[in-house]
DNA sequence: TGAATGATGCGCT
DNA sequence: GCGCATCATTCAT
């Protein structure tokens, strides 16, 4: 079957509804080093203003402004001082959520990401949501990029997933209670929990 | 194989 | 200044 781009309807639905649909599709970046792919297999729901590890949290400011404007949007920020985080938006404008890519497998592109990441091997390569945007190259030049008009999007090439699971959210203080982090148990790229 | 730690820049108080 | 939706490295077991 021939891939189908995801529309903004796909992600103008409730996050915790949005997260788990996201695992076996398809982020695609056309990138000017050539065109890279990989199957998502861990995502993070961060919603609204209740939400205490949301950065909407506090209200709207600069960095997070994209997850306050209409879904299908990228939302891209730096952390650690050197390492960028994926996440795409969800829910209506005015409406702060997003969904955090955390890990997936390649698929197209694969010399391109290990030349990204200045590696050699494909270990962990895709494995947590740093290195994720190192190995596709993405920083903030790519945040509150439209996923159904620009470079980048996501794709369902109709693959499956047997193996849902869900747990507590990855390197937050605060809502640790809520399980909202998604993950395909059958996939060996998911990063390391806890 | 797991715990501790340093790297590093910026948004926000 | 502080803390961060991280990761690679180091050191201990």
């Amino acid at each position: 079957m021939k891939p189908v781009k995801l529309r903004r309807s796909f992600y103008n639905r409730p996050t915790l509804e949005v997260a788990p649909d996201l695992l076996g599709k398809v982020l695609v970046y056309h990138s000017d080093k050539g065109m890279l792919s990989a199957r998502i297999v861990e995502v993070e729901a961060y919603i609204g203003q209740d939400d205490p590890a949301c950065h909407a949290a506090r209200g709207l400011t600069n960095r997070n402004k994209p997850m306050f404007g209409p879904p299908g949007f990228t939302y891209i920020y730096f952390v650690y001082g050197m390492y960028h985080c994926l996440n795409v938006v969800t829910e209506s404008e005015g409406s702060p959520a997003a969904v955090l890519i955390r890990a997936a497998e390649p698929v197209d592109g694969l010399d391109v990401m290990l030349s990204n990441s200045f590696k050699k091997s494909n270990k962990n390569l895709l494995s947590g949501p740093g290195r994720l945007c190192r190995a596709f190259g993405l920083s903030r030049e790519q945040n509150d990029l439209d996923l159904t008009r620009d470079a980048i999007y996501i794709e369902n090439r109709n693959m499956k997933v047997t193996n849902i699971q869900r747990s507590a959210r990855i390197g937050i203080k605060v809502g640790c209670e809520l399980l909202w982090r998604f993950y395909d148990a059958d996939s060996t790229e998911v990063s390391n929990s806890r």
